[in-house]
DNA sequence: ATGAAAGCGCTAACAT
DNA sequence: ATGTTAGCGCTTTCAT
């Protein structure tokens, strides 16, 4: 593939490259005919201007880095969207890297996007801890963190989900339908998230003056397994329990499996509430009342921040919250 | 942020810059002492190549493009994850771009990755036309397509799944549980997958002598909801149908939504195969037997197909084919 | 309004 | 084994 440069357009068009650069940028200071008669020649030749010579003089890349610690995972993919929306519509290009939750593969994916040059960068790192953060992030230019709280400092951004208060409206629901033994299941220790929902759960079942038993949080793998076995456990130790708070739609779903097997109807033996509103929580049967988690909007949010740190780097700008939404079904 | 340069390092280190380039490329010609000194020092200076320069340079980005309609789609982001790791592993980073199935914007997105120079590209196009496709890759450097067969040239090879032996494989099996009336329901004229997936079940039907309806076959949108409508409609038609054959496990959980409705019990009143195998097929009630796409397989793959294209641009590789893999499960 | 010169940070080719 | 020269394809600065 032989490359069309700029030389060979200005060439054509008779004319210097400068010429052919204000052209194509749209700059000043050249008659329009001038440039008419460029672009024609341009569109002609299938003339693409090279970022990567751009990128060399102006030290900018219209490429940004988004980090995840996986695609596949529906959540992030969701998050994944929103984000790349924005970033297209602003004519930025995303490298997306995986992680797959490996602190030492995140160290070297921002390495990677540090050669890269990338003009900023999107970090969904629900496992990384504070410190370890923030020496992967110092030498990297404007960065929004997903999720994940972040001492402020100039270039730095994050954008949340209020955790806390999302766990509130949920025990508020329940206890709204008469539950007043509410346990909370599934989550790791290591994950910021599961620790606010949480603690969240926590507060929010005190402050309704309701029986609070440690023995009612226990945690385990996010996933459809981990819940259906952490629930056989939990139900099976604590039947005074009647109604569930999931750490995320994944746990719930295994509830509801753990549920079938010990022959306790929902949502008249046990209510549950979910977290996330995957899609298809509102397929499975009974369809899952959820807490459901703004995942494009986080995305875009977030981009829209990154495109304010890229603008404006020396602003060190509040944290954005956005909240989580009740989604009621036929769990609770 | 100020930035380290190959100067920098240099000088740091008292040698030529060339000096430090061979240090950093594990090239050749340096003196394994040296070597070390180099490199100690770039390490001290945090010293990041910068691949835009580099890829001016050698016209060479190591970056990919990898283009799919949809990211949040879960068949995709499979099989995103399955060539992101590849590439992860050859020490490649990947510009991921959705389309979100326009033509324009894919487009304008083939524009994009060209301007940036990538090594090769991986597409998913289920919807463009093959001349439009031809056209829109011409200019680019190796392309690998995915699910989806194109005129053989040198520097583009394809990964296909195939469909028409899959379909011959649900279909005997629905037939070797008795049944003879078997319908197919799903998926739009403009996919290439859904033509294969019609096509293979029509000959698979008439291969086994069973009876052919034109009018047992129905499309739809690949959705849930399009399933349901879809599948209302078909069955109220025609109740002489015991079998359906689902264009993908979103149709098909479509389907146990309409036989919910209707009160015809899965399988006993009306059995059904999916095709896909998206990970909630196995969480539903009753569990989907399903045609399990190799989805991470397939990124896998295609992205080895591309290094090997970018390696040895000359050939013009044969297609590759995966198959599909019956999981036999609750609904037949 | 247009052009000439310089240089971004790197590596290939050629000295030494 | 190491250094020097040149140039990748652009944009910025400064002339004209």
């Amino acid at each position: 593939v032989v490359r069309v440069t700029i030389l060979d357009v200005a060439e054509r068009a008779g004319v210097s490259r400068q010429t052919v650069s204000r052209a194509m940028n749209d700059s000043p200071g050249i008659d329009p005919e001038t440039r008419e008669r460029v672009l024609a020649v341009a569109r002609a030749l299938g003339y693409r201007p090279s970022t990567v010579a751009r990128g060399l003089k102006t030290n900018r890349t219209t490429t940004l880095g988004l980090v995840v610690p996986d695609i596949a995972n529906p959540f992030f993919a969701e998050v994944v969207r929103g984000a790349s929306e924005v970033a297209y519509a602003a004519g930025y290009s995303v490298l997306l890297c995986n992680t797959t939750e490996s602190p030492e593969r995140e160290y070297a994916t921002l390495e990677m996007l540090e050669a890269h040059r990338v003009d900023g960068l999107l970090l969904v790192s629900p496992r990384l801890t504070d410190a370890q953060l923030r020496s992967a992030v110092s030498a990297l230019t404007p960065v929004v963190l997903v999720n994940r709280l972040q001492a402020r400092r100039p270039g730095l951004a994050s954008v949340l989900v209020n955790d806390a208060s999302g766990a509130q409206v949920a025990v508020e629901h329940l206890n709204s339908r008469g539950h007043r033994n509410i346990g909370f299941l599934g989550g790791q220790n290591d994950s910021h998230s599961a620790r606010e929902r949480r603690e969240g759960y926590r507060r929010a079942v005190r402050r309704a003056g309701l029986p609070l038993d440690p023995r009612w949080c226990e945690g385990s793998p996010p996933t459809v397994e981990g819940g259906r076995t952490a629930a056989q456990d939990l139900l099976a130790r604590h039947p005074e329990l009647t109604a569930l708070l999931a750490y995320n739609d994944l746990v719930a779903l295994g509830v509801l499996q753990a549920c079938e097997e010990l022959e306790r109807p929902v949502p008249d033996s046990l209510a549950l509430v979910g977290w996330d509103d995957i899609v298809f929580s509102a397929w499975v049967s009974p369809p899952l009342t959820t807490m459901r988690m703004p995942k494009a909007q986080l995305g875009e949010v977030a981009m829209q921040q990154l495109f304010e740190l890229i603008e404006g780097p020396e602003r060190a700008p509040e944290p954005t919250t956005l909240d989580a939404e009740l989604i009621v079904r036929g769990t609770t």
